[in-house]
DNA sequence: AAGCGGCATTTAGACGATTCAATCCACCAC
DNA sequence: GTGGTGGATTGAATCGTCTAAATGCCGCTT
C-alpha cells in the first residue's frame, strides 16, 4: 500500500538495489536488458523517488526559497516568476515564501527553509542587516538579498531606489507641484528609505518645494486609502499637490481615496506610484510610477544563487543594480502654472 | 564547518544521541539539568534540525503543496494566503507552486510535490479527470481540489460557478442587454464551463436575448485586451452592448480596450467580471464582479486536508460548495432602454 | 591453463534523526 | 542484604537512497 522503494523495485526485477539506483542515476552503466527490467518493474510498482532520503544522502536539497514581503503585490509575483523560470531550467524547485512584510513570520520561513537545508535562499528581507541573516549565511546556506543591495558580504540584486526617487521627484517639481507628499513603510526599510532619500535630495535642490512625509506599517492598497483619506481631509491650502507612494498597491488605494473625496487627478492630486505593475495602467486613471525590472530581478538572483552554489570555493560575492525608469501616465500628466 | 548533528551536540554535551533527540522532542521525560546541558550545547554549535531526515524517518514530511492556475492572480494569492493562515497553525508548511494553466508544468510541479512526500496536496487542476491526478492519489497522496467541486472520490472546496454565471446573466438581462459575450477560456476548465453554463441557461431562458461565446487559452489581462480589440472593432450593430468575463484579469484588459478603443462603459459596453479581487474596485470604471471567497477557500481545503491527514483511516471525503456574490459596481450599472 | 582486463553487478556502509527496548542507578522496603 | 521500583539514559535498529569498493564473470592472451 505504501509506496514502494528502491528495494522492491529491485527485487521484483531480480537485481539488486544498486542496480535500480544505477538505473535511476547512471543507466548507461546498465546493461539493456538489465535497464529494462528495472524500468518495467519501476512503471509496474508505480515507484515514486523518494527526494527526502535522496536529499539525506546528498547533503543538500534541491530547492530553492524565495522569501517576499507581499505576495499580494504583482510585482513579487513577477519576480518570483523570473526565478522560478531560471530554477526550472536547473531542474531545482522554487519555494515560495510570504512574509508579509512581518519579521516574525520572516524568520519562522527563514527557521524553515533552513531546517530543509535549501541549496539556497532568495530573499527581500525586512531588514538586512538582521544578526539572523548573518547567522543564516555564517552556518552555510547562501543567500542573495533581492530588491535589496547588500554589502560586499552577500551577493544582491536591486535597483537603484534613490535614482527612482530622484525621478518621480524631478518630474513633479519640473511639472509645477511644492508641496509633495511621499508615503511609504516602514521607513526603515531600505527600499523606503531609498526612495525616500532620492526624492529629499531632488526636493532640497529646488526652491520653495516642501515634502511632506507619511509613513505605514504595511504597504497595501488599504494602508494606501487610508493615507488618501486623511491627505484628503486636509484644508487645500495645506494639502499637497502630489504624492509619490512607495509602490503601486498603495498608489492605487490613494488614487480610490481621492476620487472618493471627489479631488480630481491628476488636476487636485498628481500621483506617481513605484513598481510599474500591471494593475497600474489600468487604474482609473492610469497610473505614472516608477518602474522595476521584476522577472529580471528574479532571475538575476536565482543566477547568482547557482553561481555561488555552482562554483561554490571561488565564487566571489557581486551586487547587481539596475536602473528603473519612470513611466508618466495621466495620472501625473498635468502641469500646475 | 559543515552544520552539526544531534551527534555532535551530544558529544559536546556528554549524553548519547537520544537523550539530545528526547530534549527535542519530549523535553519534560529528561532531568532538568542534563537538559540545560542539551540545550547549551545545542545553542553553542549552532545546531540546525534535518528535516529530511526526520522526514525520512517519520516517512510523511510537514510540507503541503498548494498548486495553483496563477499567481499573478490576486484570487489566488488571497486563497494561498487563506492556506497558509491555517498551515502555520498547525506547523507545518505551504509550497505554492504556479502552474500557469499549463497542464505540463502541473504534471511537472505534481510530480516534484510527489517525489517530496508531501502531507497532501491542493491543487485547482487544469483538468480534474487527469489520469495523473488519479494516480498520485491511488499512490497514498491526499489531494483536495480547490475552486473545483470533485465527485466523491475526494475533497473539494468549490464556489457554485453555475450560480455564478446565473447572476451575471440576470443581472445583465435585467439591464436589458439583449446581446451579451462571454469570455474565458479555456472552455474544457470546468470552472469555465460552469460559468458558461449559468449564463446560457439564463439567457435560454429570456426570449431573444443571444449569447456570443469568445474563448481564450489563458485568462490574463492581456488576453482579456485582445478580445476587447476584437469586439471593439465589431460594426455597432453586431457587437454586444454587455460583456461577462470569466476573471477579473481578463475583465481589466478588456475594460482597457474599450476606453482604447473610444467606447464608454457601461453605456456601450456593460461589463462583469468574476472573482472580485481588489484591483476590480480601483479599475478606470469600478469593476462589477461575482465575487468568490478565496481566502476561505484557501482555509477550508487546508482544513480538509487537515483532517484527512489526521483521521486517515475514518476520514469520508466531502465537497464543500460555497455561494458567489454579485457586486455591482460602475462598469454594468446602466439600464438600456 | 593460468592470468588478466574489462564490464556488470552486488555489497556494505554512510547520511541524521527517531524510537523503543534494554540498561543503569539510586533509593526504599522488608 | 536482597529485591523491587521507577526515573533517567543509552544503544541499536530503522527510514530510502547513493556510491565506492569489492566481487563475479567472461573471453582473450600468452
Amino acid at each position: 500500500m505504501a509506496t514502494p522503494s528502491i528495494k522492491e523495485v529491485a527485487h521484483r526485477a531480480g537485481v539488486s538495489v544498486g542496480t535500480v539506483s544505477n538505473v535511476l542515476n547512471r543507466p548507461w552503466i546498465v546493461a539493456p536488458d538489465t535497464r529494462q527490467r528495472v524500468q518495467d518493474s519501476i512503471r509496474a510498482l508505480g515507484f515514486v523517488r523518494n527526494e527526502a532520503a535522496r536529499h539525506l544522502r546528498a547533503g543538500r536539497s534541491r530547492t530553492v526559497g524565495l522569501v517576499v514581503l507581499d505576495v499580494s503585490n504583482p510585482f513579487f509575483t513577477n519576480l518570483a516568476e523570473g526565478a522560478e523560470a531560471l530554477a526550472y531550467e536547473h531542474d531545482t524547485v522554487v519555494m515560495l515564501c510570504n512574509s508579509k512584510t512581518d519579521p516574525v513570520r520572516e524568520g519562522h520561513h527563514l527557521d524553515q527553509l533552513e531546517q530543509q537545508r535549501v541549496m539556497g535562499i532568495l530573499i527581500t528581507p525586512f531588514d538586512s542587516a538582521d544578526p539572523r541573516l548573518q547567522a543564516l549565511v555564517s552556518r552555510g546556506t547562501p543567500v542573495v538579498l533581492v530588491d535589496r543591495a547588500a554589502d560586499s558580504g552577500l551577493c544582491s540584486v536591486s535597483v537603484d531606489d534613490q535614482l527612482g526617487g530622484r525621478l518621480a521627484g524631478n518630474h513633479l517639481i519640473e511639472s509645477g507641484h511644492r508641496r509633495i507628499a511621499f508615503i511609504g513603510g516602514p521607513f526603515t526599510m531600505q527600499q523606503v528609505a531609498d526612495r525616500r532619500t532620492g526624492i529629499t535630495t531632488t526636493v532640497e535642490k529646488a526652491d520653495g518645494v516642501e515634502l511632506q512625509l507619511f509613513e505605514v506599517d504595511v504597504m497595501g492598497v488599504v494602508e494606501g486609502r487610508a493615507i488618501g483619506e486623511r491627505i484628503a481631509a486636509l484644508p487645500a491650502r495645506a494639502r499637497p499637490t502630489a504624492a509619490f507612494l512607495a509602490n503601486d498597491l498603495l498608489a492605487l488605494g490613494f488614487l480610490q481615496a481621492m476620487s472618493v473625496a471627489g479631488l480630481q487627478v491628476p488636476r487636485d492630486m498628481a500621483i506617481v506610484g513605484y513598481d510599474d505593475i500591471d494593475f497600474a495602467r489600468a487604474a482609473a486613471v492610469p497610473l505614472s510610477s516608477v518602474r522595476q525590472p521584476a522577472e529580471l530581478l528574479g532571475r538575476s538572483a536565482m543566477e547568482l544563487l547557482q553561481e555561488e552554489v555552482e562554483a561554490a570555493d571561488r565564487h566571489r560575492h557581486r551586487q547587481v543594480i539596475f536602473q528603473p525608469d519612470l513611466i508618466v501616465r495621466e495620472s501625473s500628466d498635468y502641469v500646475r502654472r
